[in-house]
RNA sequence: GCCGAGGUGACAGAGCGGCCAAUGUGACCGCCUGCAGAGCGGUUUUGUGGGGGUUCGACUCCCUCCCUCGGCACCA
């Protein structure tokens, strides 16, 4: 069985190929470190975390790309209520990030490269644009020009006038959907000289940047959080187009959110669960496996009962696999057969295959366990070795232990 | 309004045309135990949102209606 993966632009599952067979790149947009993560937050990483794991269980050699954006004006205003530099600010809670990226077991990208340290690439792409005419000036500030491309709308499949809003935002802008691409410099902001003045990128032209520079002119699977697709990736595809005449993205992939009480968790509905707090209760493996309960692209409304659940549910696979290195030691019977062995590994692998079902996955897995437990056969050590094997390559991929 | 994703037992969550509506949790009953827990064995909920259609046969395909969640310019 082939794997399939869910394409937000096309809207339907379609073959993984990557573009280059020896190396599959993948670029995960990361979060705006102003303050710390959240569990809609993990829920992202983990995701595409799972899916990088799955891409190496199945011989792939994977690129993975998390940014850190530590260059937005919300940065700026928090660090100057606090009376300190915006870079040490976002430098703090970036290093944050990526302790809760170890605590949840996410593997070390191939990089975490801030916007900050690639901001020289972002402004060669920005210039080449601005010649070629996709960039103009309204008072000092530089805005992309969305409308020479057409193509708008390619993955919220709308058409743009329905896109706009009752009262369209403008700004002196040509078109609404104009996206800043180089913020004019000013007092406390973090700037850099360029033939368009001193200033900095703005937020779609960063991860496009980032994206190119870091990975190259073909990236396999772009993922991001459902709501960004709109504005933000739609315009980093309008970017593409301008810069090199196609979207170079060949699976764009995104994840549902975390709700609250049926509600999306919001900073201004106050309703969001700090990824720390969550970590006071449970470890970080539990978290992941509570997350990995639900399909990527489904909602999942917090809960933490359920994570308890989760917990149960992970002691009875963790349990087993203790079980059977018990068994392959002294050979104690408690048994399956081959037959049986195999039968569940291809359940979970063709859970995989079917756009990373995990929850199919974890389900063989405790079926697997609770199978081991009932049938009458004895189980040899060289089943338990062939059992643990199984464990071993669907711990790789859920990442189930080695956090915390 | 426009677009997207969904609606399966108490909860989570599979099923991709017949092989079981899976699996786990919960609840209940036993065994075990000085008690409890864990473990083991067993039992359990009028469960597929409504209505049409296709089919010998639909949770599964098609149409339609209802409902929920999300996006519509901060957002993972």
């Amino acid at each position: 069985m082939a794997l399939e993966i869910f394409d937000s632009k096309t809207g339907t599952l379609r073959e993984f190929r990557p573009a280059d067979p020896e190396i599959v790149r993948m670029y995960v947009c990361g979060p705006t470190v102003y303050t710390d993560a959240h569990i809609g937050h993990a829920r992202s990483y983990v995701s595409f975390d799972v899916m990088r794991r799955y891409l190496e269980l199945r011989g792939h050699r994977v690129r993975m790309v998390i940014n850190i954006t530590d260059l937005d004006d919300v940065i700026d205003q928090k660090a100057a209520r606090l009376g300190e530099k915006p870079e040490v600010l976002a430098a703090r809670y970036g290093e944050r990030f990526l302790e809760d990226l170890r605590t949840l077991n996410v593997r070390p990208s191939y990089a975490n490269p801030r916007v900050s340290e690639n901001v020289p690439a972002m402004i060669g792409i920005i210039e080449k644009l601005n010649e070629e005419g996709y960039v103009y000036e309204v008072d000092g500030n530089h805005y992309f020009r969305t409308t020479l491309l057409g193509g708008y709308g390619q993955l919220t499949h709308e058409r743009p006038e329905d896109l706009l809003a009752d009262e369209p935002i403008m700004e002196g802008r040509e078109n609404p959907f104009d996206f800043l691409i180089w913020k004019k410099s000013k007092e406390g902001m973090v700037s850099w000289d360029s033939s368009l003045g001193a200033g900095r990128p703005g937020w779609h032209i960063q991860c496009y940047g980032i994206m190119r520079g870091v990975l190259g002119d073909s990236i396999d699977i772009h993922g991001g959080g459902e709501d960004l697709k709109f504005p933000h990736h739609e315009s980093n595809i309008l970017i593409s187009l301008a810069h090199k005449g196609k979207d170079a993205i060949g699976y764009h992939v995104h994840n549902g959110f975390m709700t609250r009480g049926k509600e999306k968790m919001s900073k201004s509905l106050g309703n969001f669960v700090p990824l720390r707090d969550v970590f006071e209760r449970f470890g970080g493996s539990v978290v992941r496996f509570y997350l990995l309960r639900s399909h990527y692209r489904e909602t999942i409304d917090y809960d933490e009962d359920d994570i308890e659940k989760a917990q149960q549910d992970l002691d009875l696979i963790l349990g087993f696999e203790k079980d059977l290195k018990e068994v392959e030691k002294d050979g104690k019977p408690r048994g399956f057969v081959e037959e049986e062995i195999a039968r569940h590994r291809k359940t979970f692998m063709d859970s995989m295959d079917n756009d990373f079902d995990t929850p199919g996955a974890i389900t063989a897995l405790l079926d697997f366990a609770g199978c081991a437990k009932t049938s009458p056969d004895d189980l040899r050590t060289t089943e338990a070795r062939l059992a643990l094997g199984v464990l071993s390559e669907a711990d790789s991929v859920l990442g189930l232990t080695g956090a915390d």
